[in-house]
DNA sequence: AACTACTCCTGGAGGC
DNA sequence: TGCCTCCAGGAGTAGT
């Protein structure tokens, strides 16, 4: 659930907060939550500073000194910072509620970095890893993962998107678009709200789209990204509690609810086995 | 090559 | 209230 908004939301909250402060503890409560490179735990971390952190799609990456941490949230991990000395941040899956007292039971690792400042990893699914890797395992570990280029890179293009569509001739845009090679950072949700921003329906194939409708579809995953990034995925995680019909998120979440555009019917089917909401009117089946 | 099915896991929703 | 079933979904893998 934590897609690339969510992220950018934790990777901000982690550069404005965190970044330069120096890790002077932590508690990881479920081991298997963490894999370390040999001879390597996360005692090599203590007393060094966080320097960097980066996101490449829906990847974390904490750069210590010693190691380099690589978090990925997968289908319900959060981070949430507090401390007296911070301002706090909440991002992820909202279950528990952002404000919800912690640690809490599904919190996995704790980091402390001084004073009361605290980040928690929680995830109540337990699909979450954390990878802990010296600096020159780095680039071959980013290799295995086949990442495109990222959403929000300058280098993701039309002209990327329409090359990366052309090599796909029969796949089907919604799983295509899932597909982290081709680009970084979409998941269930957001390629459902792109699809509808584009008009186009997540079973039409890559080789049916006119260069018009790759342009548009470009446009779309970028329109979805700039109503997304404000709220730090918080509106779209909680859309059925918190977002009025009519306003983001438009499709995900609102079967049976009229289309913002439309005002047909939101229909939700299954593609790729993934739960999919789409307008049958704007977005006609091939 | 590209699809489907399955796996990891557990909270929450809905039915009765 | 409480038990049951189903559903949610990122990404890897096995099988077709």
């Amino acid at each position: 659930m934590p897609e690339l908004p969510e992220v950018e939301a934790a990777r901000r909250g982690i550069a404005e907060q965190l970044l330069g402060r120096v890790l002077v503890g932590y508690e990881l409560t479920r081991p298997a939550l963490l894999v370390s490179a040999p001879g390597l735990t996360l005692d090599a971390l203590v007393g060094s500073r966080l320097e960097c952190v980066e996101r490449h799609g829906k990847y974390l990456f904490l750069t210590f000194e010693p190691a380099v941490l690589v978090i990925h949230l997968k289908l319900a991990g959060q981070l949430v910072a507090r401390g007296s000395g911070i301002p706090g941040f909440a991002a992820g899956h909202p279950v528990p509620a952002y404000d919800a007292p912690l640690p809490h039971k599904s919190t996995h690792l704790r980091f402390d970095f001084g004073g009361d400042a605290h980040l928690f990893l929680t995830d109540i699914r337990h699909f979450a890893r954390v990878w802990l890797l010296p600096h020159d395992d780095l680039p071959a570990f980013r290799e295995s993962l086949h990442l495109g280029p990222d959403v929000l890179d300058p280098a993701f293009t039309v002209e990327t998107l329409r090359q990366g569509l052309a090599r796909r001739t029969v796949g089907r845009l919604k799983p295509t678009l899932l597909d982290q090679s081709l680009v970084a950072g979409l998941g269930n949700i957001y390629v459902d709200e792109s699809l509808w921003q584009a008009k186009l329906h997540p079973e039409r194939t890559a080789a049916s789209l006119t260069d018009a409708e790759i342009e548009r579809l470009y446009e779309g995953i970028h329109t979805t990204m700039e109503l997304a990034l404000p709220t730090g995925g918080a509106r779209i995680l909680n859309s059925k509690a918190q977002t009025e019909v009519g306003k983001f998120p438009f499709v995900h979440g609102r079967e049976g609810l009229p289309c913002p555009r439309c005002g047909t019917a939101i229909i939700k089917t299954r593609v790729n086995n993934r739960g999919t909401y789409l307008c049958p009117h704007c977005q006609p089946a091939p």
